[in-house]
DNA sequence: AATGAATGAGAATTCATTCAT
DNA sequence: TATGAATGAATTCTCATTCAT
């Protein structure tokens, strides 16, 4: 039965979302999982070998429902674009609290600590990239696409990050706005 | 002399930028900075009344390099937002490696975590902001003039958490040139 | 398995009895009860945590020793009161050395420390002060057996402090004898 | 001049009284007798130094106050029993605060600290019940006065840590009455 | 598979005392 | 005389991991 270990998973990703990685604590996950201890080190070798299951999941979970779901899927390039400004908004707006990106936070917390979690983090945003690249070439050309690309996952990264800070979901709402604003 | 004082602040600012605060233990500040423990408490209180030194310093810091010197100098505009821009990326160019922006690593480390702490990056987002909202009302006019400052800075720190994810300046790069060809 | 809670209860108690809380260091505790100190804060919250279970200890061993047993018992006031000097004479001598009362310690030491110790300490001395006050009512009439129960008590208290500082038992003798005398 | 030695004794055995020997440290000392580290190191060697001077001070205090003043004085023995418990009272009266008898509870903290601590306050303890004990000579006649002066410094003692404990006067003034109409 | 007791290195902090000026 | 900067051993507590059952 695997359903144990995505339980672990789930649970985990929670709390390293709203909390971070080095402040998850074991205690938390074996609390929120509801698992002695035993069981954990069953399932995981150690709490990076937690950590990286639940980047993954989240890495597939984005990977089907951002780049599959909305930016590969054969719309129109402008829908695309307008589906994913809206899929970021009511994710934080469901989530009810402003724990900021899941990617943008484990960026900033482990890129210089940990090369493994970091890699896995900058795939996704590479593809990211690569598939918004794609999408506005249609719109803007290829030449400044790339470019382009970068600049409007940064912008919403940053968004988040001021919405974060702020802890008003009116900033990233500003931000979409923004982007739909100049190229739609 | 205050010279000790600030010597500690000055060393930890480093380490926190580098490694965040929670990763920066006392040991390492004691070793930067090259003193022993008593003398580290017999200038602050905890190694929370240093994190809020360190933040005192950045902030004052970032108020007159970035807010007083380039955007409320007396010079036009486009020159204000040109200088911004190329003061972001030669501050990350200067430091030889990427640890992204001091306030957006502090805003997503310490903003559920401490409320003093989130209050005074809030109080800086919110004057960069609002500084760089007057310079925009020349450029786009008063309507849009506060969303486009929160996107410029929304993209500059997304730009910096690629940047630092990628390990790679070019990204930033791109940012300042992108926000250039639309507003000069 | 309880016990090796109860061991560690058992051995800080008497370093408690011997040298008071604060003086009781944990590595002291450690060492008495042959334990590491993860294993020590797996089975307590913290010093404090431990200490009042020796203080919640202690008054346990004196309700059942002193206010049930002798106190409660149904035999003759006079023999009660007779068994309770008894006890409070042999209890000291059985020890050996001269750490003084318990409670009395942990009363001046704590009082003004720690509410919750103190609320602890104060339950029992009410406790033994009202039982023997029903114990005196046969003896010297109901008007007078509160105040006269405060002064055996006291008596007692103030003799184990002057027989700690002189470290010679014979005084506490000589305050059973008196009271004896003035009673029985 | 002696009188700054004398100034910081004097806070300090407020200090001392109130939350103890140990309880009591240097930075408390400094701030109470508005002094710095430098001079305080001036006037005593060591925390100990000045703890012993600051005992010290309380025997001849009370060797003045009570030895002398009351117990030898040439009035008659009754009065100055009775002197003896209002003085016991209104000290503890006058302070409003129930911090308990100065010796007593250096007593019970240093006895087994430190001998030196012990010898001075059980010489203290030792004249009080020497003096009383003549006192005692014209009341109960001279067999009995050793013991019964033993039980009521005792009771004394032992009232003033109940007094402590529940910080509550009423307990201290029993006390003194019950000896009063023992004796008187 | 599972429990939770046990480990121990490392964390922040306290504090009497010494030392340079 | 006096200041307060500097020292460092000792203190309580945290936490990922291992081990016996």
């Amino acid at each position: 039965m695997t359903s144990k270990k995505e339980h672990i998973i789930s649970a985990t990703a929670e709390l390293i979302h709203a909390k971070g990685y080095e402040s998850t604590k074991l205690s938390d996950i074996l609390k929120a999982a509801d698992i002695g201890k035993g069981q954990f080190y069953h399932y995981f070798s150690s709490k990076k070998d937690l950590g990286i299951s639940v980047v993954d999941q989240y890495v597939q979970t984005w990977e089907q429902n951002l780049i599959e779901a909305i930016l590969q899927s054969d719309k129109p390039s402008t829908d695309k674009l307008n589906e994913m400004l809206d899929w970021a908004v009511s994710y934080h707006e469901s989530i009810g609290e402003f724990h900021g990106c899941p990617f943008g936070n484990l960026a900033l917390e482990m890129s210089e600590h940990d090369e493994i979690f970091r890699t896995k983090i900058n795939a996704l945003f590479e593809k990211w990239i690569r598939s918004l690249e794609n999408v506005l070439e249609d719109i803007v050309g290829g030449e400044k696409a790339l470019m382009q690309a970068q600049a409007i996952v940064a912008q919403l990264e940053g968004g988040i990050l001021l919405m974060k800070n702020f802890q008003d979901l009116s900033i990233l709402r500003n931000i979409a706005e923004n982007i739909r604003a100049q190229y739609i």
